[in-house]
RNA sequence: GGAAGCAUAGCUCAGCUGGUUCAGAGCAUCUGCCUUACAAGCAGAGGGUCCGCGGUUCGAAUCCGUGUGCUUCCA
């Protein structure tokens, strides 16, 4: 069979999916192997590809690979969340352009298109999940709007309401005036904003022409004041007692009020008092009694009560009331100001702090046993830096505000009588059952369901049980095998969104943690260090990436960059550098199979040396990398395979056994070059799957059932060290030999002739025909002396006497780079000596420590009368 | 305002519990090679006051303090 140039992704991509999806090794049902479960952290149902997502799921995909390989049941749940607000957002946006308008439409109309709109785009992200190559158990895919995931939530929302944690109140709220609807403060983002600092007079109700002057960001929300407050203790206005002031352009009659709230350095030591729109106000308001005017509409428009500007949008009034303050002689003066502003995590419009009626979940409780359980580590987080985060955050927990003023998303189960009573209540007759028990004449028609529906990490939050049926049917198997599932992976942007919520909501329900162990990757930016986001467009376009690197470049690219828990710089270097890595084992691959036809069964055995050492180094690593998975170190765990692959295998071993030209192969090293590769394939395969599976089938023909994604992982063994050492001496020797052929101008293709003089010769005898090829030597020997007019060369205590036909030969330049190394070794020495001539020292240090310098000792004092040796001889 | 993290080669970053055969990788640079798998390659080389200062220790890139610079999170 004839080998294609270079190794070809897409083929091979979309063979090797659609087969181990055709053999069922994605898909996982209980047994008696012990389960590794990971449930993807669903993307949102709008969601497309992004970098993020590459990185994130590309290491769960190779946690999960290795675990399979381990020999783990392995099942890995997909899935996506409704995303209330985006996805209405879009579904909305969708009707415009049909030209149907949402407010036209009743509930049910709207439900039915924003269905249709899931239907046909709400699976796109998962198609491109396969793109990437993930092992994901296609039958399992979960959506957090299916039926028994709604009843789901509309069961714990009633639980939690019947525990008393669940309640309804007016509230200050995060108002998003784009998607109208109330957010959670984890839903606002605070960015620094260069705004303005204005000066407004207040004219004293007095017969004297006197004002007070306030500063204030928000001029727009002066129609909204109901006070001034200033310090009891500020001398400036202690006289102000009792009296009142008049609101600029309205002259509304307000109070001024004392509270030691204020201080008295920033601005004029008076604040204007403005509960409708402040959380802080909100709280004066409270405590002086003041009265509310709410001068917005929910669009963030101006409301009747602001009496001015009704109807203009609240930033166009800012401009316009700063105009009319000042030509009414009222703007004292205005200053730049930075300060921070909060904006929607979702539609990136400023956020209006809002008065409003909503549903809270009191979290006090629930976060009891969520914080224990990950201080004493029940859950380990890697890093485990992110565990004070998470402390800080349970520590000083706040109500949660769950109710979203949408239509797309579980819809709260609250039915409400004509008089204003309500009950919560799985559905509507158990809840007119309760209303009715206080009010007999009331009739089942006359109720009505709260309008509003429950934000999405609500339903979210019940994730790695509910992908299991928690709700349908409880402690059902899979889910008694499945639950606490293994690893969680996510971003640590979300650990309270998301993360928090699930450890909290996994101990209310199940009274069990959601997962063991949690690992946070890092965030990707762009070359100039700034996030990726949509709203930048700085992310690249993966599919399109997949389409020029191929998947398995993609995979290595992330992964190589991303240190446990570091930011991950995405740069198309390491693209490059995974790509040119497959091509490099497609050119191994050619070489083997190159050598098919010319096995020999009769042939002297050669290529030993380098069969045993290649097989310590896969030990070594195998060892190894054990150590750097424990610990989530996978781009280490990435970097050992690969120069495992390239430098050990492909630069050194496939070299050594490499036979001359027209000459056999003997079986023995032929079968052991084939089955060293197919290990070393296998170390990589998690990270990535392609190119592996479809070199391990291009190596050696194999049956269906035979594939490499579900070849288990042999048990670790030690090395041998001395093989190992000889292995390293030996490059050491040839890296050395090239290196004195390279600074003596010998061309690659010039014979030099080798003497060597050690007190290992049995060594050199079994690697001869290795060391000659390696450095071109057509005659290699030994000898007890130095020989005159060769080059000089010191390896540890071995030295080697070159012949060549050089064409100039520089032995100052010989004699200083050896005079360089001595000087260097005998400082080290002295360093060695001093330190275990130190009583200290040798008293405090670990024995392997003590033995290792003692080691270090003699091997440079060895190596230094070598080189004296050669020095004087020079 | 509160808290955390980072600072190592020209660039982007590794370096786990302190121990100079551990200062490393990729890219970039330089030299020599179209050597019969691979020029998307091969064989070599150069390059760093491990941010400044102080401390702990027999010993510090690694631990502690402090200064500077950058980043992030929270309010």
């Amino acid at each position: 069979m004839e080998l294609s140039k270079n190794f070809e992704h897409s083929s091979a991509e979309q063979k090797w999916y659609g087969h181990w999806e055709q053999m069922g090794y994605f898909k996982s049902t209980p047994d008696d192997r012990e389960p590794y479960t990971v449930v993807i952290p669903p993307p949102n149902v709008t969601g497309v590809l992004h970098m993020g997502h590459a990185l994130n799921n590309t290491v769960q995909d190779v946690l999960l690979r290795r675990a399979k390989m381990q020999g783990f049941n392995t099942c890995w749940v997909p899935g996506t969340d409704h995303a209330s607000i985006a996805t209405e957002a879009k579904v909305v946006a969708m009707l415009r352009e049909q030209g149907i308008d949402k407010k036209k439409l009743s509930r049910e109309e709207f439900l039915k298109y924003a269905w249709e709109w899931k239907e046909k785009y709400g699976g796109i992200i998962l198609k491109q999940f396969r793109r990437l190559g993930l092992a994901l158990d296609w039958d399992r895919t979960a959506f957090t709007m299916d039926d028994d995931y709604y009843a789901a939530v509309i069961r714990v929302f009633v639980e939690l309401y019947n525990k008393g944690y669940i309640y309804r109140g007016v509230k200050m709220i995060n108002w998003d005036p784009k998607a109208k609807t109330a957010l959670s403060d984890e839903e606002v983002n605070y960015k620094q904003t260069n705004s303005k600092l204005y000066y407004v007079r207040y004219k004293v109700d007095d017969a004297q022409e006197e004002y007070v002057t306030i500063a204030t960001v928000r001029p727009e929300t002066i129609l909204g004041d109901t006070a001034i407050c200033v310090h009891p203790e500020d001398p400036r206005y202690a006289h102000l007692r009792g009296k009142y002031c008049f609101v600029p352009l309205i002259n509304r009659r307000i109070p001024v009020i004392f509270d030691d709230y204020i201080d008295m350095e920033f601005g004029t030591g008076a604040l204007k008092v403005t509960p409708a729109h402040d959380i802080n106000d909100y709280n004066l308001g409270q405590k002086h009694r003041l009265e509310i005017v709410d001068t917005l509409n929910d669009d963030g428009t101006l409301s009747e009560a602001a009496q001015l500007y009704v109807g203009e949008d609240r930033f166009v009034v800012r401009k316009k009331i700063v105009q009319d303050l000042s030509a009414a002689g009222h703007l004292v003066k205005e200053e730049d100001y930075q300060n921070q502003v909060g904006y929607s995590e979702r539609t990136d419009v400023v956020i209006e702090p809002r008065l409003s009626m909503q549903w809270w979940c009191n979290m006090e409780k629930m976060a009891a046993p969520a914080l224990d359980a990950v201080l004493t580590e029940k859950i380990t987080f890697h890093p485990a830096k992110f565990k004070n985060l998470y402390r800080h955050w349970m520590e000083n927990i706040k109500d949660w505000c769950v109710s979203r003023q949408l239509w797309w998303g579980q819809r709260i189960p609250a039915w409400y009588a004509p008089d204003g009573s309500f009950a919560v209540a799985e559905g509507k007759e158990r809840a007119y059952e309760l209303l009715k028990a206080k009010n007999s004449s009331l009739k089942i028609d006359e109720l009505r369901q709260d309008e509003d529906v429950l934000d999405t990490w609500f339903s979210s939050w019940l994730w790695p049980m509910e992908v299991f049926g928690w709700n349908k049917q409880p402690g059902n198997a899979d889910l008694k095998y499945y639950y606490p599932t293994s690893t969680l992976v996510t971003a640590p942007e979300i650990i309270f969104f998301w993360v928090a919520r699930m450890i909290m909501a996994g101990y209310e329900f199940m009274n069990e943690k959601p997962f063991d162990k949690v690992y946070f990757t890092g965030i990707v930016r762009d070359k100039q260090g700034r996030k990726m986001s949509k709203s930048l467009g700085n992310s690249p376009d993966l599919l399109q990436l997949i389409d020029d690197y191929g998947s398995d470049a993609v995979r290595f690219s992330v992964m190589i960059a991303s240190p446990a828990g570091n930011d991950l710089l995405y740069d198309d270097s390491t693209l490059e550098q995974g790509r040119f890595f497959c091509n490099k084992m497609w050119n191994a691959l050619k070489l083997i199979k190159s050598w098919e036809g010319r096995v020999s069964y009769d042939g002297p055995e050669a290529g030993g040396f380098a069969i045993a050492w290649m097989q310590q180094r896969l030990k070594e690593v195998s060892q190894e990398l054990n150590i750097l998975f424990k610990d989530f170190r996978l781009s280490e765990a990435l970097k050992t395979i690969y120069s495992l692959i390239w430098d050990d295998y492909c630069s050194w071993f496939l070299e050594w056994i490499k036979p001359a030209q027209d000459q056999q192969i003997s079986a023995a090293v032929y079968a052991h070059a084939v089955d060293l590769y197919e290990q070393l394939l296998q170390l990589l395969h998690p990270f990535m799957p392609f190119v592996t599976e479809d070199i391990y089938h291009t190596l050696r023909h194999r049956a269906a059932g035979q594939e490499l994604m579900v070849r288990q992982l042999p048990a670790d063994a030690a090395p041998d060290a001395a093989i190992l050492k000889e292995g390293n001496m030996l490059k050491e020797v040839i890296t050395a030999l090239r290196d004195a052929r390279n600074k003596n101008g010998l061309k690659p293709k010039e014979t030099i002739s080798l003497w060597i003089e050690t007190r290992h010769q049995g060594f050199y005898d079994r690697v001869e025909t290795i060391l000659r090829r390696q450095v071109n030597a057509v005659e290699l020997g030994f000898t007890d002396a130095a020989k005159t007019g060769t080059v000089a060369v010191v390896v540890q205590t071995d030295k080697f006497y070159m012949e060549a036909d050089f064409a100039s030969v520089d032995k100052e330049k010989q004699k200083a780079d050896l005079e360089k190394e001595l000087q260097y070794l005998r400082g080290f020495l002295i360093s060695v000596e001093k330190k275990l001539s130190n009583e200290k020292f040798v008293q405090n240090a670990k024995p392997e420590v003590l033995d290792n310098e003692r080691k270090k000792q003699t091997d440079t004092e060895a190596r230094i009368r070598t080189l004296e040796e050669s020095l004087s001889l020079m």
